[in-house]
DNA sequence: AAGGATATCTGACTAAAGTCAGATATATGC
DNA sequence: GCATATATCTGACTTTAGTCAGATATCCTT
């Protein structure tokens, strides 16, 4: 009655559900969902013809004549690329933008209806992240990104959030040897964040330069472990390593994160003795690339 | 960037486009979705065509010709219902049966895939059962069983193990005052289990006969926590106890149980001294109806 | 037994989605 | 410069989904 399969179809019942109640009420504004589809492709800034046909798996003819009847609204407009007149740039008009913003707004309201009705709210986004994650892992993709960006800041934050709830002593930022942005920017070092459709799930930063470099700041939003993200940030940032000329890499840690010191000892890193007087770490580990 | 309306949105896109690769794949048996979803209907045990057209959503219209294309391939056949021959009842011939064995498999096959692409199984399931019964709240409905059905006593079953992880001093059925079966089932009693998409997610029972009556078993599954499943399953044992002829009720429970206490006190149950010498409960309340 | 309600079916439609074979313009490799 | 590949568009379809007004048979109430 119970086993795990089922559960998850029971699951897939009642989003399938959910879902159809969404694609409803796009109806209500007169407009096929179709048409629907590309405009909100659009607004949400994807502008390449073939990169929305790709997304929303459409025919190339069925695309056209969705672009030409959006057209015809006056809610996009179409211009050639820049660099290869083939391709068109698709893009919306002021009546497209507001148009596009009643969508957005059902959407919200439909977000917003469903959390309002639910007491358990905090769970239930937890559960929605890791399912999320889940279902998204093939999207997740790893950007290179400035350590002063918005997503940077964000996983930073978490990251540290989650030090001091893990150490018995707690955490302060300032009584660790906080690197400078301008390590982890190449050419010295490199900062990659995992995007999850949008969402930053996961970073690490590289800390440079010369031959000896350090990894720093390995995090993975809670609702995104278990899925390998974690092997995935280090493999990149090795690569970057590797294309910065670095050949040994150190990082330091603390036993309390354990699936941490997991991950280094089953990728190839060996302990070291402690190389430096943080307060925090108390496990030292080193790989030679 | 991570408010909760967009993480609700993240979830909503992941899980869209799950829906539309479990909807491809069904397309893969060359009959149309409609028509699969008919059969598979059917093949899960709905009987009566005018329910599937609710559960579908369907006109009466499209309906008719969904099912006459499903008996022209012979996968159905239809009969009148013994008691009012307007209406119709289907049901799978044996080709029909092999027809939706497959359906079943490739639902089947999806589930344990994306179970086995995932290291955090428990996690995962957890959080779809959360979700979905806070989608299918308005879908669960309360049924009145006897205690010793399969559903009955699978409820019983998670309400046990619970107590045993909850009591600081475990818990042992044998040594608490069982109430016979037969107590909880009408004329003297009742037992109500809730349903949600098939799946038994809460129960209640009252022990009668007399006019003294008693709440047992009150549980509730931890993914349907928070959503007012306690509140309803207690309405729904007041109403048949007043039906019962029932003026006084009474219940134990134990202050570890924090939810229950709090739910009790807030539904003008008021505390009395214990009645009973039952060594695991420490709370005793009373309600007149 | 009559009148109204109900469940399903049939026929005649429309709208939306999807398919496919060219046509056209542009890009790329040799 | 020419053959080939690519991106999009157009025209001419088919299939699927959905709608609606009756027709038919049966049930329920009085």
């Amino acid at each position: 009655m119970l086993d795990p399969v089922s559960r998850v179809r029971r699951f897939n019942r009642a989003v399938t559900s959910a879902v159809g109640a969404l694609d409803t009420s796009f109806l209500g504004r007169g407009r096929p969902l179709g048409a629907a589809r590309v405009l909100n492709a659009i607004g949400h800034g994807r502008a390449d013809v073939g990169e929305i046909r790709d997304y929303l798996g459409l025919d190339s003819g069925l695309m056209s004549r969705l672009l030409r009847g959006l057209e015809d609204e006056g809610l996009i407009q179409t211009a050639a690329h820049g660099d290869d007149a083939r391709r068109r740039i698709a893009s919306l008009t002021a009546a497209g933008k507001r148009e596009f913003n009643a969508y957005e707004a059902i959407s919200n309201r439909q977000a917003k209806d469903f959390l309002a009705h639910n007491s358990q709210r905090e769970a239930l986004l937890a559960a929605m992240d890791l399912i999320a994650s889940a279902l998204g892992r093939d999207g997740t993709t790893l950007v290179e990104m400035d350590p002063r960006s918005d997503e940077a800041r964000y996983c930073l934050g978490e990251y540290y959030a989650e030090l001091a709830r893990r150490f018995r002593q707690g955490f302060d930022v300032k009584l660790s040897r906080d690197p400078d942005a301008k390590d982890m920017v190449r050419p010295r070092g490199s900062f990659i964040v995992a995007m999850s459709d949008g969402l930053p799930i996961g970073c690490v930063g590289l800390k440079g330069g010369g031959e000896l470099a350090e990894i720093k700041r390995l995090w993975v939003a809670p609702a995104a472990r278990g899925l390998g993200l974690g092997r995935r940030l280090m493999d990149a940032a090795e690569t970057a390593a590797r294309e910065l000329g670095i050949a040994v890499l150190r990082l330091d840690t603390n036993s309390a994160l354990a699936e941490a010191g997991q991950l280094y000892r089953r990728t190839g890193w060996t302990e070291i003795p402690r190389f430096n007087d943080d307060p925090y770490p108390d496990l030292f580990f080193e790989k030679r690339l």
